[in-house]
DNA sequence: TCTGGGGTCCTAGGACCC
DNA sequence: TCTGGGGTCCTAGGACCC
């Protein structure tokens, strides 16, 4: 991610959001009309927290992150439809969405799984709304997702309309707000907390200065919101103005940090458990850093007890350093059950473990040291793509490394997650394939 | 019984060096 | 008893996002 940089405000911008609504319930319906004008969830994984809710289900009072055996209730009585989540499929639609999108601009930023950034410099000679029906239009019918779409001079007054025409339905999904006029009544009414990259601290700190609207954020002394939020709060005031301080980033970057972390499906007791899970974690983030052609030289591993269980708590972690960085699952794992091994406390209820590598290079930057094994490091990088080579191409796990455990079916490790209301993967798995009668 | 996961950026403060 | 100051680098923690 480069620094945002400050455009120069002789040249105008216009950005547009398109946001998918809902989208992960919307992903659903595309392969199950029947749920269309039902309510639908779609829980986080191990099926705890609702992430995704249908508008029906959001009118049932169902928030955003909700545990779903806090709202059993309410998912019973009005038979709300609840999926596990299932990211091949919301990930190949976001894919469709995207490339439907470009159709429509040259310069565009995928900001997430369900968000673009288009770039509408020079459409000026167009009714800039109507463009945006148009979008919404043809997203809708290639691809069965619904969206909304904001439009503005900055990225946050463009994540500004999007919101409002998301919550108002008015004006067909559509909002622009590139007039002042629309601005000045659209921020009057629109809380604080509700501008993007203004969270729950900041307004709380902004309350308390009494600035509750986006107007007034926008309007407040430019040098005394920097002292309480930072550069970010300056850029964000700024933005308000409509000056243009976040540019669209089209080149999606290199990672700089890989996560892969999870909590079990049930306790987990014995570092020979905790063992296997890591170890296919460490398989998991090793295939994005290679998919990247990347190599960390830091990778960290820890271990966890339930905090929302009361009782003692236990937490520890533990971190090494490669001088040699490496993309190899067979190194990596073999270091994280080294870790495992320091940080692993006998007779503990165990409910989450994960890795995180950092310190990610590219991998031509490798550098050995004096007693470092060139060779073993070729050897290790051939034998790495011929396991991503056979994984490719007859699905993933066919080829792993003996640590991951070998599992069937039928008898799932306790670490692993739950997903017990997963749909099938239609569109990324022959054996998913939706059958038309 | 059951409470997600994966990212980014910014800042303050410590370590270290000269 | 007196006992500098400034620069850089690194990291942990905070805040935010989807």
């Amino acid at each position: 991610m480069s620094t945002p940089r400050v455009l120069s405000p002789a040249t105008p911008n216009v950005f547009a959001l398109v946001d998918g609504n809902s989208f992960y319930c919307s992903c659903e319906r595309v392969f199950n009309p029947s749920l269309n004008n039902q309510p639908v969830i779609v829980l986080s994984n191990n099926d705890g927290c609702a992430v995704s809710r249908s508008d029906e289900a959001k009118a049932l009072g169902i928030k955003m992150g909700d545990p779903l055996h806090l709202i059993k209730d309410i998912v019973k009585r009005n038979r709300v439809r609840v999926y596990s989540s299932n990211y091949a499929l919301y990930g190949d639609l976001s894919a469709r969405m995207m490339s439907t999108l470009a159709q429509f601009t040259p310069e565009m930023e995928v900001y997430s799984i369900d968000e673009a950034f288009l770039s509408l410099d020079g459409f000026g000679n167009r009714d800039l709304s109507e463009y945006a029906r148009e979008i919404r239009r043809v997203v809708r019918r290639d691809t069965g997702i619904p969206t909304a779409i904001g439009i503005g001079p900055t990225k946050v007054l463009a994540k500004v309309a999007n919101r409002v025409a998301k919550k108002n339905n008015r004006n067909d999904g559509v909002l622009n707000l590139c007039d002042r006029a629309t601005q000045e009544e659209v921020l009057h009414t629109l809380p604080v907390e509700d501008v993007w990259g203004i969270g729950a601290r900041s307004a709380a700190k902004l309350n308390h200065v009494g600035v509750r609207t986006a107007k007034q954020l926008r309007d407040a002394n430019l040098d005394e919101m920097q002292r309480l939020l930072t550069i970010v709060g300056r850029r964000i005031v700024l933005e308000l103005r409509g000056e243009s301080c976040l540019a669209l980033e089209m080149i999606q970057e290199d990672r700089k940090q890989i996560v892969c972390s999870k909590s079990f499906g049930r306790p987990v007791y014995t570092l020979a458990e905790l063992q296997e899970a890591v170890a296919n974690y460490v398989t998991r983030a090793c295939e994005k850093l290679r998919r990247q052609d990347g190599i960390c030289h830091t990778m960290s591993v820890f271990i966890q007890t339930n905090r929302f269980k009361d009782g003692p708590q236990y937490y520890n972690s533990g971190m090494i350093k490669m001088d040699a960085g490496t993309s190899s699952t067979i190194r990596l794992s073999a270091a994280a059950n080294r870790v495992l091994e320091q940080i692993f406390r006998e007779g503990i209820e165990y409910k989450k473990a994960g890795v995180i590598f950092s310190d990610i290079r590219p991998s031509a930057s490798v550098q050995f040291s004096l007693f470092d094994d060139q060779g073993q490091h070729s050897q290790d990088a051939k034998v790495m793509k011929v396991m991503d080579a056979i994984n490719a191409r007859m699905g993933r796990n066919t080829l792993k490394i003996g640590a991951c455990g070998n599992t069937s079916p039928s008898e799932a490790p306790a670490w692993e997650m739950q997903a017990k209301m997963r749909t099938p993967c239609y569109t990324t798995r022959w054996a998913d394939l939706l059958k038309v009668k």
